[in-house]
DNA sequence: GCTCAACTTTGATCAGGATCAAACAAGACA
DNA sequence: TGTCTTGTTTGATCCTGATCAAAGTTGAGC
């Protein structure tokens, strides 16, 4: 009862999905799971919510990616969180959504209708707990991003936004990353530079400079391989041993 | 006992304080705060704590204010936080500080040894759900901030700064901003410029620049002045009804 | 008062990344 | 097959903010 799991890392492919949560709780909670939870799909591209709406519901995301990004009135726009699968998306206790959420590839996400599963957080502590926790973990993560985006050069950006993506595309298949992996970049040129506070150009541009140094190997497009983690790591600047940005 | 306060703007100048807590707890739990809660002072410059240090304490801000940073090994710094009276510092369930911390004017934190704390948060469920609360608090303001320094200019940085210094300063003091208000700068422009990814000659030229424009008034070097906030706003780039970034 | 240190301002120059512009690549679809 | 769309690369130029350098300001301590 008191390590109910809420993502695909600890219990399967949905987060608090019925299996994952009644292997741990009582057959009553079970019932009630059922009457709040549903699934939604968007299409690659579509809204997901946007900034001020409000939220009727909480969820995680089962497959796919989404971000979350804010824009000014002319246009400027900054990626403030990119959710994969395991991600919990939406507040216990707030109304309207801060941020626009966005579907970047096709995504399903399992929601629960926001006041049951607040009346369901009370009742279970262990939920709030967990929440908190990874809460924490989002606000360090978003804290370590701030470093990127105030003092990172445009290459070590992208390194830092490569290393990253290597890192969660290994926990994904819950292996190590190691030298030689390849995985797919799931964000338009464009999209990588609305998270690194950068121009679509800049990045084109630093995307072929660390290429052409052989710190990546680009597959067409979109699938990159790392021939060496640690020539990466180096290129972002950070410590060998730093913590690592999620 | 499910509104229990943990900060200044409820409840008085120490979070979850004596007096603060023993109005809506039991007895036993009042001896127990006693002899967990204790309070450290330190003096400006001095670091609270280094990256990576254990961290036995949980504590939050009386008076003063910290800065909580990040330093790249080439000494490139970024302030990811600004710890204000009522401010909470601490991980429950964390060992190891993620940031730097430390105080830039005289300080003293209220604080509670950790695993007491923890337990204190599995008797009293409310506290965890306060503290999810500040969290979930804390991480919009870290993503807003990361539109300030992956997409503002140093003028609109630096505009955006001391809005939220303004907005910031007028509820410690229980009032709402108005025209004409004035407040103390507390940080060096070094400070400034590590909070917004800049350099300190760029936060002196800015700086000077909005005073010369009018949309601020300096006495000295340090106290601030705004005549018009609405001017102000807009200097920000924001969005004339954004949501304020804390 | 003077001296010293810490902080701030101002100036001159430089460079990294933005901007503007055009060409290229690849898939979808008729 | 050709056309269209969307995304990407590459080039030329510009500009904001960094860097290097020096002078100005303020307050503490004597």
């Amino acid at each position: 009862m008191n390590d109910i799991s809420f993502n695909t890392r600890d219990c399967g492919s949905c987060p608090i999905r019925h299996r994952a949560v009644c292997a741990r709780c009582q057959p009553d909670e079970l019932e009630q799971l059922d009457a709040i939870k549903y699934y939604r799909t968007f299409e690659a591209g579509q809204p997901v919510i946007w900034s001020g709406d409000p939220m009727e519901f909480v969820s995680s995301v089962v497959s796919g990616i989404a971000t979350l990004s804010q824009t000014m009135e002319d246009g400027r726009t900054q990626m403030v969180g990119l959710l994969l699968p395991s991600d919990f998306i939406g507040r216990p206790g707030r109304d309207a959504a801060p941020f626009d959420v966005v579907a970047v590839t096709d995504l399903t996400l399992c929601c629960f209708r926001k006041k049951p599963f607040e009346d369901m957080m009370e009742k279970t502590p262990a939920i709030g707990t967990r929440l908190l926790q990874m809460t924490l973990d989002e606000l360090d993560s978003a804290r370590e991003w701030m470093l990127v985006l105030g003092r990172k050069t445009a290459r070590e950006k992208i390194a830092s936004l490569l290393a990253i993506l290597a890192r969660r595309d290994a926990s994904l298949h819950k292996k190590p990353p190691r030298d030689g992996m390849s995985f797919e970049l799931p964000l338009t040129r464009e999209a990588m530079a609305d998270y690194l506070g950068l121009t679509l150009e800049t990045v084109s541009r630093q995307v072929s400079a660390l290429k052409k140094t052989g710190v990546v190997e680009l597959q067409g497009k979109r699938r990159v391989t790392i021939p060496d983690l640690q020539a990466l790591i180096t290129e972002t600047g950070d410590d060998v041993d730093g913590a690592p940005i999620v």
